[in-house]
DNA sequence: TCAAAGTCTGACCATTTGGTCCAAGTTCGA
DNA sequence: TCGAACTTGGACCAAATGGTCAGACTTTGA
């Protein structure tokens, strides 16, 4: 870390395009972010202006690059300037559009927090619970397929003791979790599920389909394969959805 | 990254008490690290001075106090004068121990090795298989609940891309995971297992084992406990070998 | 007992880096 | 068309940090 110390809080001088996720305290906004995360996500009514639409578009390749460099390097490994060029823009022209490395780690942690929670949330009651749990875990393997780097990311905040979205954790991530947990429940007593203890088995589907994102380098080395072959892919799927669903005992 | 360019070679003016973990190339010593784990892993003839053994006591504390604080905060955020102030001694003395912050990592990296490996290599062929996967489950938990910091450096390593542990990876960590396919396999072949593609189960039980660790601050916001509390650990344990073994598709 | 070898410290240095400032463009609405 | 508002980048600043150095203090072994 260095410059003047990272906590004053001073207000900008000038009047920067402030847009979703750059409010000074982090907690807040993930919170904000992390409740309409079930919800269809209503993308915040794009400004018509050509001007506004090319700001719109240079903080998105903004997010982008600072999404794959924190999720490599971590946020005190990433600096702006990397960030930055990755983008490709100057380190001050970058700090126009976000205030503070801080305000655009948390707005990139922010924009992952739907694309993270989004296929938790469509766990209901009604449906089968094995194919419930199936689309699930295919819906994060594809994830993991998809956007690894979201995937790193929040490895990265749960390594480091998660200080900015603890409060997510407790929160609206918890709703989402103790209520998916009533799920599994309710089938667990309905006998459509063996016994189970529904926060493990969550817990379980996970880290089962994360691993393959996180821990992609060793899968690859270990395998030599990796999600992005389809062959592989589709064998990950099977592999873990027959693991969950049927265990390796034999009958 | 500051002072002079990381990347100068340059050997060190006084004879510092090199141990086990200081080797410049960081990767030659992991790999062998690594080979030796699987065996009984002979304390390295403890020297028997008095001051010898004064020294190597500090080193195993700036060792425990490194491994803690990168697993907390990486490579990049750690910074060796907090480590040292972790360890109780001054960062110029730290560095007569360790030549370099990269050095030092590389120590605790190899440390760690050996344990992370441990549970793996004492998969057994002749076992039964139900009860060779249990007993992998309850030590790889056990370790995500004694020594979830080595877990965690592990997993910031693969998140940065190992770019230290790739030869491991690819080397020895390979080779023991073939043998261990190999095992696998064969139960399959003899019926003694369900059909299942071994890495992907190898893989499972990694994923699940240390997602306790990794995870913790997750799995402690959203289920109130942690594998410190005796209960949760063998709920743990129960959930997850039940999980691997027979799935949750009601019988 | 005494010098050689080993241990430890405070001062110091150079680089990186988060962030600021200002002046020079650019765009937009009236 | 013109001034106000918005963008942009180069120079700059100060803190943090990895690492060095020379000298002081200890321990050891002959």
């Amino acid at each position: 870390m260095a410059g003047p110390s990272a906590k004053s809080v001073k207000p900008p001088r000038r009047a920067a395009p402030r847009a979703s996720g750059q409010s000074r305290s982090g907690a807040r906004a993930l919170v904000k972010a992390a409740q309409s995360a079930g919800e269809t996500a209503a993308p915040v009514s794009p400004p018509a202006g050509r001007r506004a639409q090319a700001g719109e578009a240079r903080k998105g390749a903004i997010l982008g690059a600072a999404l794959s460099v924190f999720a490599r390097l971590g946020l005190d490994g990433a600096s702006i300037d990397a960030i930055a060029r990755a983008a490709g823009l100057s380190k001050a022209n970058l700090l126009y559009y976000y205030p503070s490395k801080d305000a655009l780690y948390v707005a990139v942690l922010e924009q992952g927090l739907s694309r993270w929670l989004a296929p938790l949330a469509r766990f209901r009651r009604e449906e089968d619970p094995a194919e419930a749990i199936g689309a699930l875990i295919e819906a994060k393997l594809a994830m993991s397929r998809d956007h690894p780097e979201v995937s790193r990311l929040f490895a990265l905040e749960m390594l480091r003791g998660a200080p900015l979205l603890k409060p997510v954790l407790a929160g609206p991530l918890k709703a989402v979790f103790d209520a998916k947990v009533a799920v599994v429940q309710a089938w667990v007593a309905a006998g459509r599920l063996a016994p189970v203890e529904p926060p493990h088995l969550i817990f379980s589907i996970w880290a089962l389909t994360q691993h393959y994102a996180d821990f992609a380098v060793q899968v690859r080395a270990l395998s030599g394969r990796s999600l992005s072959d389809k062959g592989f892919m589709e064998e990950a799927v099977a592999a873990v959805t027959a693991l969950v669903l049927d265990g390796v005992r034999p009958r």
